[in-house]
DNA sequence: TAAAAAATCGTTTTT
DNA sequence: CGATTTTTTA
């Protein structure tokens, strides 16, 4: 009786530390979102609120009442949120609990369960998951098999309709069935034989994972009921950006329990194109009738001046939950609007902006340069390179993109699952080993004859008629590699198996044989693979290479950076959601490229997303942000002149110092009177090399422009002569004229057509 | 069959 | 322009 008492006494006063723990610190909104722990609730979380500490001790509060943490379920965005939400929620509560939580993304967490119940769906759970690129490629052997054109249909298209089709559940009978024109048609096509294709090489691409998670769901009630009393409390972070599929699982999993809560901003949703459905924060409560809504509006981040800024801006939306951030911050500096000729100017002045702050009230890691597309990235590096500023990028081309990091783990993809036909003919001619194509084609005509696997055909080369001595040897050879290691892995420990194996393939004769400094930084980047399959070995000593495999194969470029080190951090906008800094840059702000207008035609909703998007990255900034935009910029090797973006305009001119706003409206009223905006970029565009050559020696303060290499003095060419020129490309010369300082030459470029060059100024350097 | 040359394509943004 | 894919040639 007494003991019993006592453990009462103690739970109470634990509990009362830990409430006192989890509440405090807290404004009313924020206390009364963690204090809601039963049914339905959404939390509309504006930019910079304390989103993620209403998230954490939300979670911390549900432990600290008793909730298991296996039942509970956080889903988000990033593998690098779940692991910071984990993080924080282990310094409430201790670790003990934080690490019983289900908290990953959607894909990580779908593929686990699916791997454990591959059985029920028909796959082997070591199933291989395809990235976009595999996707692709695919893609491709499938259209190749079946004969369908790739010229008349790009693959990439087709791979972005049967994605879009992934992403709306319809699948390829539905597809098919609503095939009205030919393209229609031959995209289900493709999308069947490609479904068929996937199930046979035992993979899955990032759209299934979410589609087979409904499909079992749906197989029987006994699954379902499994899941969803294991996930008795579930949670999603950035919910404006969830798809259908995701919608529906998790619709699925919380409809007994109604103990959901999504968390999110309509004004940061950015991932329209990805097929995320904005209807689904929108239409929360008509979901859930009862739901309860807790909006967060005080931001805690920025200064008044930059939120009066993204609140203009925003207001131009017209689909769009009205509301009202506030701050108690100061009021801050305005923002600084600044012209640029062209990117490397742009980039030296945000440089320069940099240092010029640097160890007075700033350090490196307070800076953050955001742009819309990851080609802008390039001058912007080699500046940070100039000034000797450390810098870090997130995204671009990821390590496990590289095409030889690709190569090795398809090696180790085949060990793994030896109905991947993808990863097979991937490494089959790398390096090569005396299987051409003719060759190659016989084996997938007998393995598509007889019904069987790629692998199984190569291994029963010698029963194929077609194939020569000398293939079926190398086939046989092939074979025997992968079985030998497929054998040494299930008996030796995985590090030297992978080490031998990856060596015996023949990659490192390879490279070396090469000998470059590029061949060498290749093979380091498969030594690297090495080494961190033995990293996550040793962290995870019960785990196999599939494991390893379907974690990297779900990891993100952004997610593997380390982003605490003192550097600048130069990312796209995208990427920058969820982030903070003290300053930051976002450049490019021109018309077509933010708001990036492609092929011509762009939408309403398109607009408004490319407005939110720029809402991102202004809510970004702590106390200071720059708006840079430059007046000609080089696309696809061709320099074009550009616009401020119409987005500058829509900003509250109260928040901006903008010094060559007046300035630029009179040049352009000037010269549209003059000529009209036509015939200027007609003439721009005709003459632009020479014009930048005569200002090239622009005088930068810091960080000057990088000398161009010297052009190759050529006297004269005649007709018929190939030549290349720096801008331009290749080109065939069709005719002379001029004298002297005048003389020109008249090229037929492969890409621009026919120009005029004057010698004098344009690089002409001849080929043949 | 494999290396070299030529042609083509692409740039949004990412799990 | 640069990377990748296709075609040509040895």
């Amino acid at each position: 009786m007494s003991l019993k008492l006592k453990n009462q006494e103690n739970n109470t006063l634990t509990l009362a530390l830990n409430q006192d723990k989890i509440l405090k610190g807290l404004n009313t909104e924020q206390a009364d979102a963690v204090k809601s722990l039963n049914g339905p609730l959404i939390i509309v979380a504006g930019a910079g609120s304390g989103k993620t500490k209403v998230i954490t001790h939300r979670i911390a509060n549900l432990l600290d009442n008793g909730i298991a943490p296996w039942n509970i379920l956080a889903l988000t965005f990033t593998n690098k949120a779940a692991k910071e939400l984990k993080h924080r929620i282990a310094t409430l509560v201790g670790e003990n609990l934080s690490d019983k939580i289900w908290a990953g993304t959607f894909h990580s967490v779908f593929a686990r369960i699916l791997r454990y119940e591959a059985k029920e769906i028909g796959y082997d759970s070591n199933f291989t998951i395809y990235d976009a690129d595999d996707q692709l490629a695919a893609i491709r052997s499938v259209m190749n098999m079946e004969g369908v054109s790739q010229q008349h249909y790009p693959p990439q298209q087709i791979r972005s309709f049967i994605s879009n089709a992934k992403n709306q559940m319809i699948d390829a009978k539905e597809y098919n069935s609503k095939a009205i024109n030919s393209l229609d048609k031959q995209v289900g096509f493709v999308y069947k034989h490609y479904e068929n294709y996937l199930r046979q090489n035992n993979a899955m691409d990032f759209d299934d994972l979410l589609l087979n998670m409904i499909y079992l769901l749906g197989k029987s009630q006994d699954v379902l009921n499994k899941y969803q009393n294991k996930f008795k409390y579930i949670l999603v972070d950035e919910y404006q950006d969830t798809n259908k599929a995701q919608y529906i699982v998790i619709n699925q999993l919380s409809k007994a329990h109604q103990n959901i809560c999504v968390v999110g901003d309509d004004a940061q949703s950015i991932y329209k194109w990805r097929g995320a459905d904005i209807r689904n924060i929108l239409d929360f409560q008509k979901q859930y009738p009862y739901a309860k809504i807790v909006r967060l509006e005080q931001n805690y981040r920025s200064t008044k001046t930059i939120l009066e800024a993204a609140d203009s801006l925003i207001k131009n939306n017209k689909n769009q939950i009205p509301k009202t951030l506030w701050t108690q911050n100061k009021q801050g500096d305005l923002i600084e609007v600044i012209s640029c000729d062209d990117e490397k100017d742009e980039a030296s002045k945000i440089v320069n902006n940099i240092v010029k702050s640097i160890g007075k009230y700033r350090d490196i890691r307070d800076f953050a340069i955001l742009y819309r597309t990851n080609a802008q990235s390039l001058f912007l590096e080699n500046a940070l390179r100039f000034a000797k500023l450390p810098y870090v990028i997130i995204g671009g081309i990821s390590f496990y993109k590289r095409k030889e990091v690709k190569d090795a783990l398809a090696y180790i993809k085949i060990l793994v699952n030896h109905y991947d036909a993808e990863s097979l003919l991937r490494i089959i001619n790398e390096p090569p080993r005396g299987l051409g194509n003719t060759s190659l084609q016989h084996i997938k005509e007998y393995s598509k004859n007889n019904n069987i696997t790629l692998y199984e055909a190569f291994n029963q080369a010698d029963m194929n008629s077609h194939l020569q001595g000398r293939a079926v040897t190398a086939a046989k050879k092939f074979i025997n590699l992968i079985d030998k290691y497929k054998t040494d892995l299930e008996n030796d420990n995985i590090k030297q198996t992978v080490m031998n194996y990856l060596d015996d393939t023949g990659l490192a004769e390879m490279y070396k044989e090469i000998g470059t400094e590029e061949a060498n930084d290749r093979w380091n980047n498969i030594q690297q693979v090495i080494s961190d399959i033995t990293t996550f070995i040793k962290e995870n000593p019960e785990s196999t290479l599939g494991d390893y495999l379907q974690q990297i194969s779900l990891l993100s470029d952004y997610d593997e950076k380390d982003t605490s080190g003192n550097h600048v951090t130069l990312m796209t906008l995208h990427s920058a959601k969820g982030l903070e800094y003290p300053t930051v840059f976002i450049a490019g702000l021109e018309q077509g490229l933010f708001p990036l207008i492609r092929g011509g035609e762009s939408d309403k909703d398109d607009l408004e997303e490319e407005r939110r998007l720029l809402y991102v990255g202004i809510t970004r900034a702590e106390e200071q942000l720059y708006l840079s935009y430059a007046q000609r910029r080089t696309k696809f090797g061709e320099t074009q002149f550009a616009m401020p973006s119409s987005f500058l305009r829509e900003i509250d001119l109260n928040t901006l110092n903008w010094p060559s706003l007046k300035r630029m409206t009179e040049k352009k009223e000037q010269s549209e009177r003059q000529l009209g905006i036509n015939t200027l970029n007609k003439i721009a565009n005709k003459g632009y090399n020479e014009y930048s050559q005569v200002n090239d020696d622009y005088s930068y303060s810091q960080v000057p422009s990088q000398a161009k290499a010297p052009a190759p003095k050529q006297e004269s060419y005649k007709v018929g002569d190939i030549v290349n020129h720096s801008m331009f490309g290749r080109g065939m010369v069709t005719g002379m004229k001029g004298d002297g300082d005048m003389k020109q030459a008249i090229v037929r470029f492969d890409k621009f057509g026919k120009k005029n060059l004057m010698l004098k100024f344009a690089k002409l350097e001849k080929i043949k």
